[in-house]
DNA sequence: TATTATGTATAAGAATCTTATGTATATTTG
DNA sequence: CAAATATACATAAGATTCTTATACATAATA
């Protein structure tokens, strides 16, 4: 009866970073539709990050909603898809938030494996 | 009048990586004071990340309060500190966070910078 | 025929953080 | 010397993001 027992052990390390993870394969891919969202990710990461529906339609609607994604609906097989695609305004966002997103990598980096300190 | 003015651009990302931040730098440095912690983060982010006093302070009480850290009250020049260090289950703890955020960086990483296909 | 896969959606609640305060002492600056 | 800044802890209200659960619907598979 329980349709959905994937069980998701997603660290509290992502939270944050999903609206950049979209941004990111919307870039790179054109456009793509949420479920194949989830399932690119899934790919990627060996499984080890499975986006919830609950977390990935509603950060799809708001980026839609600040004007950062652009939808297209189509019907295949008789099943809807939304097609999102980045705007303008989305390309110009995803540079910024790219780049915040490689100095947040490389801050934590250097929290988690310092520096040695140099010796003479 | 404003007593609080430095702005605190630390992007949605950061969020969910505070307690892994701690207890590292608590396995690094033995034990920190509250004040410490956030001097030392800003340190060695040179100023990118500033930890709030508001998200800190929570943070350590619950680490506390799940037995990962114990906490020792120090005056010093008539201040009063409040050192917090690993206990034997916050350092088992520790190990696995750690493992965790290399997991996610490396994730991040694939997700943002895939690896190029090859070609024939 | 029942389950799984595909596909989108929302609501309730949890977790984490920002912002704003509050209290108190020490040090530095105008 | 008075005011501002630095040091040091604390909490409450609200925002944001996510998990969990549920809902609906069609296609493919066991």
């Amino acid at each position: 009866m329980p349709r959905n027992d994937k069980k998701m052990k997603n660290s509290q390390l992502y939270k944050g970073s999903l609206n950049t993870i979209i941004m990111k394969l919307l870039e790179e891919n054109g456009k793509m539709y949420g479920y194949e969202i989830t399932q690119k990710v899934k790919g990627i990461t060996q499984g080890e990050l499975n986006i919830t529906e609950g977390a990935l339609y509603p950060a799809l609607h708001k980026l839609e909603a600040e004007g950062l994604l652009d939808v297209e609906i189509e019907k295949v097989d008789n099943r809807m898809r939304k097609y999102y695609k980045l705007t303008e305004s989305g390309q110009k966002e995803t540079v910024n938030r790219l780049s915040e997103l490689e100095d947040f990598i490389r801050n934590m980096q250097s929290l988690v494996n310092p520096s040695p300190k140099l010796e003479f």
